[in-house]
DNA sequence: CATGAATGAGCGTTCATTCAT
DNA sequence: GATGAATGAACGCTCATTCAT
């Protein structure tokens, strides 16, 4: 028989890659990037430890093309273009966007916030220049927001960046722990306070 | 030589325990538990392998005992009497000695923030039925004080967890980004939104 | 279009197998057997991996291939008819021809001095019943013609065997270390010594 | 009980680690390099495979320290202070002691023919500079040798190099395929060849 | 109490080989 | 005839843990 076509080919990699790539991120986010092993993904995706090396060239790769999709999904959230200034509007939109997408995309929050407290894998996340460029343009919109509309701008911004933390923590680590009616009107008040 | 006493030999045990110790939770916060090697902590401590093992059942032993020292000290830090109130004062104390914890005990935070993330450890922290008592009062202490002092207790709650949690993740990972003048004037803020 | 005639697939078997055993023996010259991988061998010669298993049994059996289609090709070299007696003249075209052969047919030379060394592989050299009586016969003339020629005609014998193979791993193993006029006048030396 | 004294530690190092070299060189000799396998060796040597790495550093290690092992040993075959030149007793020493060598020292030999015919563990071989700079040395002084006591050096040095290493060859591949008296004759005729 | 040689299970990775298409 | 996704055994290597001394 003929052997099959370039799309068909093209099309299990696709899925298989993506099948991949979320068995991974499971765990990862379950149980950590040394705590999980290839034989466990290979196993939680059904497949051969072999067959993950025919998608992804390591184990870190397989991390770094994690982290860089949910990059890449997330430099949008700021619906800001590369010299725009943050606007009131923006700031809302972007409180906004990041809880919800600490929900849609648990699994991503967990693995980044796992290893941002991680030196050796946190060093990794920044070895792609565009990463680090992207994020030092967002810090500096940031800072410009809270310098333009606030008296003390630093207070501000501290306190701005620790709130979203604490609470991204507390909602990663105990979901449920609070009824929706109180993210709700806890996400108001972060209106009232951050956005003018 | 005589023999030594029964105290002598007990004394020697603490003091090569403490020696442990430190030596192993300087290593697990510079480079993280997995990357630690139980032949690293022997050598910064300047024993034989085998040595750890005649005072730690496991490697995982060792860093529950790390925690589990860390929690009794900090569960201290509010003293409040069992069923008393916590006061204004108080909570302004509690904020202080949170922020100086922080510095003070930085490798313990460190640590500790790490594993808080991975479940079957954190569930360590409450292996103990004493240590789920003190924090379950704690937290209905804390809860107490919110609901008689806020119109929003709840919300208001939530606050102080996420900002705290936020702040002191920004300060373990990012030290010396932010002035210690911004840090004294944000604590005063802090103080200023939470103590009445 | 009319089908393929029978003729036709089998040309196109055999260039394909030309095809890979080329490729194959230029990888193994140049890499060697161990780190040459089936992969590679098929990205060389334009083709997939199973396609390779389409001609050969095993990586091995493309090992063996090559060797034996370089010793028939080699024990022809000396073209004496199965009874004839060597004569000088033989012999000089036999010198000429190894060296010759050893510019000419570099990699076979270079893949199959790497496996003399290995008793398995060697062995299958002699596999063939029929490359064991050529060899043996070629020995027992080669032998004839030096107890007629010469005094001592073991030791001459292995003064041939010994130069002829030690001048061939030098020029094999380090081309271009010796001029063309060296290996020449080194060549009519060889005649001087061992053609009567 | 007290733990074993450092001498006592020292001498089970060095025994354990000559018991390893002697089961890694057999092997290597035996089937080579990239056949051989840690754990062949292990179970060779009695042991467990992870105990190879309390004494190596890696597989390529332990062969680099055979190969230097082996250099150090024959670099006083010829016997040659640095600048001094070899006079015709210490050539016919040379040819005796290599002809010696291959004898007691046949695996050291073998691993050596092997890897000089390797691209990749040749490298490796010359990667120390001390080893480059011995081998150019010894070059440069037999060199000297024929330029000195022959008519045409260079033909002469590249018989002495050919009829050297294809003896060899021959001697290492077919043990026992020539008598005592053959060897001892031939090897008199190269003091005859090569001896002024 | 103290040592460090020794173990062995498990890791990330490679690659010859198979087989559905 | 031809493809390349998929397998799985084996590799080199690490390291928590054990134990004779």
């Amino acid at each position: 028989m003929s052997p099959r076509t370039k799309e068909q080919y093209k099309a299990i990699r696709r899925e298989k890659e993506a099948l991949i790539i979320d068995s991974a991120l499971e765990l990862f986010a379950e149980k950590g990037y040394h705590t999980t092993s290839i034989s466990h993904i290979a196993q939680k995706a059904g497949i051969s430890k072999g067959l993950i090396y025919n998608y992804f060239d390591s184990k870190e790769s397989l991390l770094v093309r994690i982290l860089q999709d949910f990059i890449s999904i997330n430099t949008s959230l700021l619906n800001v273009g590369s010299r725009q200034e943050i606007t009131g509007e923006n700031m809302g939109k972007y409180i906004d966007a990041i809880l919800d997408s600490l929900e849609t995309r648990r699994n991503y929050w967990l693995v980044l916030t796992r290893f941002s407290m991680q030196k050796d894998i946190a060093n990794l996340f920044f070895s792609h220049q565009s990463t680090r460029d992207t994020i030092a343009q967002l810090f500096h919109q940031v800072n410009n927001y809270f310098s333009k509309h606030f008296e003390h701008p630093h207070e501000e911004m501290l306190m701005f960046r620790s709130v979203i933390k604490g609470l991204a923590l507390i909602l990663l680590l105990t979901p449920g722990a609070y009824p929706p009616e109180l993210i709700h009107s806890f996400r108001e008040r972060l209106h009232r306070m951050f956005v003018r």
